[in-house]
DNA sequence: TATGAATGAGCTTTCATTCAT
DNA sequence: AATGAATGAAAGCTCATTCAT
């Protein structure tokens, strides 16, 4: 029993953190980490300025922990997206419809991850910074190795290193997710996926014909 | 003699301003708006912060001046490139060249200006922001042009639309440009060029010779 | 129980309000409003910089709030004086004696409140000076009622309009008191009654006898 | 001619010194002295801000040497006003009439000399506060005089010591001075001095015809 | 001699963080 | 354990004053 309650309290702990952390995306995907303050998030999400400081040490630590939150669902799904027994385009694809699928639910994340993922965050934690890069590369050499097996088994062509198609195919995703996001009535998704599947895959399939199933 | 003068001494005025404007772009590059204070600039650029005010009004306008002007400088040489007589893809390869350029002389500068053309920016500035966005949207629109009038003459093939074209090709040269940056030495540029006309050219383009010219 | 705390809370809160209030008033009226910067008054009143701004939005807000404070004080206890069934000279009497007993206790408040109604203080807020001097246009107006009524019933003589006798005796009254302020050994108070009573009073009074009670 | 040149600089250094003094008390009694800054007077005298500090060694001297000017002025006239041969009535009566003059030409200066005739003024110079008050001192005791030798050749009579009639007709025509200068249409002035006469000099002088003079 | 560019002390205000209750 | 009043470092900015030209 004691454990029990214990556990229960810790289980309320979990979800007072988690609501403290929603509340930051929130706001600092709103309005960047300066122009947010320690108030401001504690009185949204209805808790006492020192019961903020109980969960996060300091307004760095709580940011941290909100970006890695959301890199590691980010990442976790990308990873599940292409893992699992089926071949090379049906992993591919499987990667631009949850990446995309990502995308639309939160708009909001896309920023502060994309803003750590490229050289262009100079937010103060350099070593964050690294855990975060590392995790995406880690996600491109995985896509990479997608690539490496395809060719090996003859489904793609070797037009490039393995690598270079990963970062090739990731950023053209982003490319066209972004142009969708801006303005999504003048630029639907799948005009989009048509265009990588267009400039993208016709080069280094080597039956077209699969690009259909995407 | 007066005259003389006169410029000489808004030469000197010009100088000094320019000289804020690169102290700026270091540190604001360096450790973002919020990070730099403008006694730190007023410092590091040896000048009195009374001074800074003399040629800024606040640190918005300090802040705007400095992205407007490298803005400036980036869309210039990017505009030129793809400008005259010669036919598309001579202008695209120039074009590819002039950014690989810039990137090459200017590290700082990509990073505000990246973050300033995606929609990752908080900044204040939404007047700004729209300008530079503005600004590039209408170099891409360029680039555009070009696909257009490439496929028109035969020289591309329709494989999707000019505008998606010029999007993925812009998007493609960031991202490698992006990964030799970050190191040089396991991603020397030319392995990138490379990839970007195994990927991209050998699909629009209607006869393959053209592109080793590059 | 808990709501004495919370009401033992409140009071503590407008105790310290309070104590900034007079810090506030003595440092204001001894050195003006951009003579005294907030950390001299956080810091004479033994307060941090940052209690100093939890009460007062501002510094506008924290001088405002201290003249309005003071000129409610004053108009209210003179209101209070030329209210009541008495006759228009006992009224006028304690008219008298009341703005010399708040002069008294309050010198440093009298030069805020003498600044604010005449035309003299360029002070900031329009809003305040304005309010200020409504109130004091109605303290005037209801001395001028005593003197109407005073007329009606044969109390007074018609010598000028009531508002003009009323804006004269008002007048008279600060002169004398501020001759006293300024060296209360030379010119103490009932020489500056009597002369107001010389003057102004042999001259209207229909009968010379009730001067004498003031 | 070397003399002659000399009095011609220096009465030309004298002119601008003058229009330094005379942009200045128009910025100073229209803004306060805190919300002008010496810039803003050498840019509307059209002077360099060096040249002002030529003229004046700071801020505060600037201030100084206006105000006094102005006293000069305010005092210079008034005494003359009471001096002469003629009798006390007719004395005081050019007395009203000079002040009121002054008055109706200069409102600018009237708030600066209450501003500092009365305790009012917190600034920054005793020593200047001290000159003023000291002038205007003497300016009453002047007037006090003309009352004791009014009552002496039995033209006056002695309801009051003479230096408190001097103080209370001063202030009175002060009040509705200002009565006429914040609202001139509802309070034109020969009201004002009508209501003086009825109240002051019905009763101070010992044949009422005379008043009418006035 | 007149100029005005340059200076930097000092102002108001914000906000991350602490700690007594 | 939770609270939020209190703290004070540090920011952006102004302006009186100086001094090289």
């Amino acid at each position: 029993m004691q454990k029990e309650k214990q556990s229960r309290r810790e289980r309320e702990k979990l979800r007072q953190r988690q609501e403290l952390l929603d509340t930051a995306l929130q706001l600092f995907s709103q309005k960047g980490y300066h122009n947010v303050s320690m108030h401001e998030i504690a009185e949204k999400a209805e808790f006492a300025i020192g019961t903020l400081y109980k969960f996060f040490k300091n307004k760095e630590d709580l940011y941290r922990s909100m970006v890695l939150e959301q890199a590691d669902e980010f990442d976790v799904k990308l990873t599940e997206a292409i893992s699992g027994p089926d071949n090379e385009m049906e992993k591919i694809c499987r990667f631009i419809r949850v990446k995309g699928e990502i995308f639309t639910r939160r708009k909001q994340m896309i920023q502060l991850y994309f803003a750590e993922t490229r050289g262009i965050s100079q937010n103060m934690l350099a070593s964050m910074d690294n855990e975060i890069r590392t995790r995406h590369q880690r996600g491109i050499e995985k896509l990479a190795e997608i690539f490496e097996s395809g060719i090996e088994n003859g489904f793609f062509r070797p037009v490039a290193a393995p690598f270079y198609l990963a970062i090739a195919l990731d950023n053209l995703i982003s490319s066209f997710l972004f142009l969708w996001i801006e303005d999504p009535e003048s630029h639907p998704l799948p005009q989009g996926i048509e265009t990588i599947k267009a400039i993208f895959f016709k080069q280094i399939l080597n039956s077209g014909e699969d690009v259909e199933s995407c």
